[in-house]
DNA sequence: CGGTATCCAAAGTGATACTG
DNA sequence: CAGTATCACTTTGGATACCG
């Protein structure tokens, strides 16, 4: 049985504490600058939103588009390529709605993570 | 748009330097030992053996067996729920596959990750 | 055999100040 | 505006010793 080989690479990925949640905002608002990114994630500062952001733009899945001026402008968006990422993220997301029930039926009113204070997207 | 809300709590379960792994044996193999387990991945010790099961077993994920005798047997393996992860695992490991020959073509033969120098599974 | 306890190193994250 | 640099802090992972 050889497959299940490369889904550790797949999940070096995705993980980042802010990797999902910039995904999700590019994902819905097409095309953001730095600074709407910013505005849409309060909790987040410029060192890791800008770290991320390069980090899931050399895997090839936001490109980052730089226009010349003043003030400067940067607008990030999702790839061509990274769109494809839309099944994982469907799967997961599936599996992971699941799972919240689950745990709930398991252990009660009782699943964390959900530092969604702000609004939803 | 209210879908990918569940992804980071998905994502949030498969996390830690050893979970893929332990998991890969686990779907590989069956049913394991706790010792058997330490064998198939020599690198890890037992603190993290034992607190990267538990976290699985948290989640219904692994299911732990215990059998009150001496020396002690305790058993690991997917629970009935668990099994229901291998499509998520299979999309992951499908993009993951995809991702790598992607990176190959935009970065040449530049793709790290790769501590797979033990036995395949 | 299958852990737990303790301590230490490393990686990841955050706050702040500065820059082109 | 969109970063980078530096330092402090927090979380995660590893080594070793001990326990039921």
């Amino acid at each position: 049985m050889k497959q299940y080989c490369k889904f550790e690479s797949a999940l070096s990925i995705l993980v980042g504490k802010w990797k999902p949640v910039i995904l999700l905002q590019l994902i819905a608002n097409g095309t953001m600058r730095f600074s709407e990114l910013q505005k849409a994630i309060p909790d987040i500062n410029k060192r890791m939103l800008t770290q991320q952001l390069r980090e899931l733009e050399y895997h090839d899945i936001v490109r980052r588009e730089v226009y010349n001026q003043v003030p400067p402008r940067v607008e990030y968006s999702i790839s061509e390529y990274g769109k494809g990422l839309s099944t994982v993220l469907q799967a997961l997301n599936d599996w992971g709605a699941a799972h919240a029930q689950h745990m709930e039926v398991l252990y009660g009113t009782d699943h964390e993570e959900n530092q969604s204070g702000g609004g939803g997207i």
